[in-house]
DNA sequence: TGTTTTAGTATTTTT
DNA sequence: TACTAAAACA
């Protein structure tokens, strides 16, 4: 075996003496199966990582022997940093990666016995839908009843079950023949048959267009070893030692490639003295995870690969961690009182020896706005008084439609933020598009990314043409290229669309040749398509102000593709397009010790895995968390109740807990009921700032005598600002990732009414607790003209009296916070006037005139 | 074929 | 509301 000179050797001391007893034993101990219960905050990837450590010097394994697998990029990086930090340099050439990356790297090197060729496509799951579109309407099914997506996850559950196409179609459609053409589905009222068609017929697809989807890459791995012994061989001898991250997330299909890469039911047995996986027998396993924070059974996550792990591996030890190291005992608390509420599970009970810490705080709000307001202002208090960085401070919701006020709040108190999640970089179009050129070129076969191609930019090939090429394609049994390369015997094509196809065919067959001569130096290659297809032109020209930022966004990517081949000392394209197939929304943050100096928002499932001194969890209400699809039953409540354990232990010194009682969702206004899961912590761990809503306590009559009838509905929130154009003109709050336009309005909503069966607020007994209730509004609109505000619209009302007729560009003024500037644009709004500002260092600044602490000079 | 208008529909959560 | 896709029009 090679050398390995840059290992550092680590005693034994110096990888569990610092450690606890249950920690320290986890780290040491020898057999073939641990598991390991990582409650919250209980430092589970350090004793992973010193675990790993521990079986290089003391087991006295090969890095080479390891195979470490995360949930996330992130996590996978994070732990090779940490790895390389304990253990030295060699620690990046172990294999630490996620179940999709750590396959498609077994599946780069020995596809080729499936059928694989090299460069291959792995589809996203916007390919994936496109292409499941494409059959189902050649196959005459009704999309609108029947939508790709729907299909697809039926595709998708199938496939993570390891039911593969041919037990589905032996099982309901035998007489179909996947690639016949012509076919069409008479039989709508047998749905087992048209999924069973469909998904024979997208795996057939698939494989013509040598490409698999994302949960090909796990089941097709499985595949692999379990109908080739030789490569299983080959895994089973090299990987001696698998470790398994958030092991309570893994799918069917997952957990099975766990057993056939370890070779469980290979049938050889260990030497009988064995002290180390050594080289017979089964590889030895460590999986963590908590089944409490369980998060992913809707996408196929099998709760009880983890419940059933003593069973499923013979002789499983189990060492639970319990002793929390992050959050105080108030936050510890209330996490064990809501998911003791979940039936079924193990009891555990974290602890802490940090103390009781401060009470959680809570507020209800009239409505979305004034709770993001209420959100926006706290942090700013916490910024200003506790000299908090706001780097340490994190919102998180349900689902990502919830930061558009959260938001807009940030924007206009004017605190920096970093949004993470909502449309990622690579699923944007113009990404897509730039990839689909790369692809194709890369895999002639794949249909989907050479169709989607075919006419971007606009070169006068629609749908027309296409269909002409098509039919050729279908009826020779080839694929797109092919019958594009053969163009010249289609029949009766006309001579504009064959002169059209003939100079589409030379642009992918001059960029292919620059490709193949470059093939190690990808960023070059991004930039000649980028070029030479005319993509960049077509953006460059638009006088659309969004295509600006699409134009910034390509340049983005040329910049990621020159990063990755510095980064990478073997690179080539194929290795480029892998690594932005494979990205998370957790993958945009930044670096543990990085500091952003920016709040993070982002929702609850991103959030799983990482900590913040000061966390908000907002939006508790019925309806909203838990999310109302989610209301009706049991264990997907189960599931929500695992996501608000989560939320509550990301904190680690304070916790905020906020709800609304109005909502708006698309466009319509709703009343919400306060979330369960609030009532679940103990009364006593929360300090209300405000427990009822003004409309709340007038329908339960307390304070009816109250002036505050209306007063959740304020014109002063309703029409918030509006920042038109390009949201890149203002420089708070760096979307990474997302973007493009999203915040083009604050809501205005005139009368919320919402007509319905009224039931009254409290109504919390009976048995069914809805989402949503629908009542009616006594009061239209025209809120605002009593006094008796809440405490949080006192920032929105709040006005300097400056006018913006009395700021011209070039005038000098100073800012509280970013100190002297000059004013480069002003816009009349009346009172949602809007001033920018240079601010030199600091940046230019987007600022809402009446709240912006400025001062003329 | 390309552009504009209209209509319908969608929101969990993501490797 | 906001985005996408079909439909209508140029």
């Amino acid at each position: 075996m090679e050398q390995e000179p840059e290992l550092i050797a680590r005693t034994a001391d110096e990888l569990v003496g610092d450690l606890n007893k249950q920690q320290a034993e986890a780290v040491q101990y020898r057999g073939a199966a641990l598991l390991i219960g990582a409650g919250a905050g209980s430092g589970k990837t350090r004793v992973l990582t010193r675990r790993i450590a521990w079986i290089l010097s003391q087991f006295g394994a090969w890095p080479s022997q390891i195979l470490a697998i995360t949930f996330t990029n992130k996590a996978a990086a994070e732990m090779r940093e940490r790895l390389t930090a304990l253990i030295g340099p060699v620690a990046q050439r172990m294999w630490v990666s996620t179940f999709h990356s750590a396959c498609v790297r077994i599946l780069r090197r020995d596809g080729k016995a499936l059928g694989l060729k090299s460069g291959f496509s792995i589809y996203d799951s916007a390919d994936s839908e496109r292409l499941v579109k494409i059959i189902a309407t050649e196959f005459n099914v009704d999309i609108k009843r029947y939508t790709p997506r729907s299909i697809l996850g039926r595709i998708s559950d199938y496939k993570n079950q390891l039911i593969g196409w041919r037990t589905q179609l032996a099982a309901y459609a035998p007489d179909f023949k996947p690639g016949s053409r012509g076919y069409r589905i008479s039989n709508f009222d047998n749905v087992e048959e048209l999924y069973a068609i469909i998904y024979a017929e997208y795996e057939h697809r698939l494989a013509m267009a040598n490409a698999v989807d994302f949960d090909d890459l796990i089941v097709r791995t499985v595949e692999l070893l379990r109908d080739h012994p030789d490569v299983a061989e080959y895994y089973r001898h090299k990987f001696r030692y698998i470790l398994v991250d958030e092991y309570q997330d893994t799918n069917h299909a997952q957990y099975v490639l766990i057993r056939e890469l370890a070779g469980v039911d290979a049938g050889e047995s260990p030497a009988p003295t064995a002290m180390a996986a050594g080289r017979q027998g089964p590889a030895w396993i460590t999986v963590v995870g908590d089944s409490d924070q369980s998060i992913y059974a809707f996408r196929g996550a099998d709760i009880r690969n983890i419940q059933d792990f003593e069973e499923d591996f013979p002789d499983a030890k189990t060492i639970l961690l319990e002793q929390n190291y992050r959050s105080t005992q108030t936050i510890l608390d209330a996490a064990n009182a809501v998911i003791s509420h979940n039936e079924g599970r193990k009891p555990k009970k974290l602890w802490t020896a940090v103390g009781k810490g401060e009470p959680i705080v809570g507020y209800a709000a009239d409505n979305a706005q004034q709770e993001a307001v209420w959100v926006a202002s706290e942090i700013a208090r916490l910024h200003a008084e506790e000299n908090i960085p706001y780097s340490d401070m994190a919102i998180m919701y349900r689902a990502n439609a919830q930061s558009r006020s959260l938001e807009e709040a940030l924007i206009n108190a004017g605190l920096p933020y970093q949004l993470i999640g909502g449309t990622k970089f690579y699923e944007r179009k113009e990404i897509k598009d730039a990839l689909a050129y790369l692809q194709a070129i890369l895999n002639p076969a794949d249909d989907v990314n050479l169709r989607r191609i075919l006419n971007v930019p606009k070169r006068g090939l629609g749908a027309r043409a296409e269909s002409i090429v098509l039919d050729y394609a279908r009826e020779r049994g080839t694929s797109f290229f092919d019958a594009l390369m053969h163009m010249e015997q289609i029949e009766g094509m006309p001579t504009r669309t064959a002169k059209g196809l003939k100079a589409f065919r030379d642009l992918m067959a001059s960029m292919s040749a620059f490709a193949r001569a470059n093939i190690t130096k990808p960023s070059e290659i991004v930039a000649e398509v980028l070029s030479k297809s005319g993509l960049l032109e077509e953006l460059q020209k638009s006088v659309d102000p969004q295509d600006q930022s699409r134009v910034e966004n390509l340049s983005q990517l040329q910049s990621t593709a020159a990063e990755y081949e510095q980064n990478t000392p073997d690179a080539t394209l194929g290795g480029f397009l892998e690594t932005t197939a494979l990205v998370a929304d957790s993958d945009q943050l930044p670096d543990e010790n990085e500091d952003s100096g920016k709040v993070t928002m982002m929702t609850l499932h991103t959030a799983k895995g990482l900590e913040y001194p000061v966390v908000f969890l907002t939006g508790l209400e019925q309806g909203t968390f838990p999310h109302s699809r989610s209301l009706e039953d049991t264990s997907e409540l189960a599931e929500e109740r695992r996501l608000a354990y989560v939320g509550i232990t990301r904190a680690k010194r304070r916790l905020y807990v906020t709800r609304a009682a109005v909502r708006a969702q698309w466009g319509q206004a709703n009343d919400m009921l306060p979330s369960q899961f609030l009532d679940e912590i103990p009364d006593e761990l929360i300090d209300w700032k405000r427990r009822e809503t003004g409309s709340e306590r007038m329908r339960t009559g307390w304070g009816s005598e109250s002036d505050e009838f209306g007063g959740w509905e304020d014109d002063d929130f309703s029409s918030g600002p509006t920042f038109g154009g390009s949201p890149y003109g203002s420089s708070y709050g760096s979307r990474s990732g997302s973007n493009s336009g999203r915040w083009g309005s604050a809501a205005s909503r005139s009368g919320s009414s919402s007509y319905g069966s009224s039931s009254r607020y409290g109504a919390h007994s009976g048995g069914t607790r809805g989402g949503k209730v629908s009542t009616r509004h006594v009061t239209p609109k025209n809120g605002g003209a009593s006094g008796a505000k809440s405490v949080a619209v006192s920032s929105l009302q709040k006005d300097n009296g400056l006018n913006i007729a009395d700021f011209t560009i070039g005038d000098l003024v100073t800012h509280d916070q970013y100190g002297l500037g000059k004013v480069v644009d002003t816009q009349d709004r009346g009172r949602n006037s809007v001033i920018t500002i240079d601010f030199g260092t600091e940046g230019t600044k987007r600022l809402m005139l009446r709240v912006a602490p400025i001062e003329k000079l």
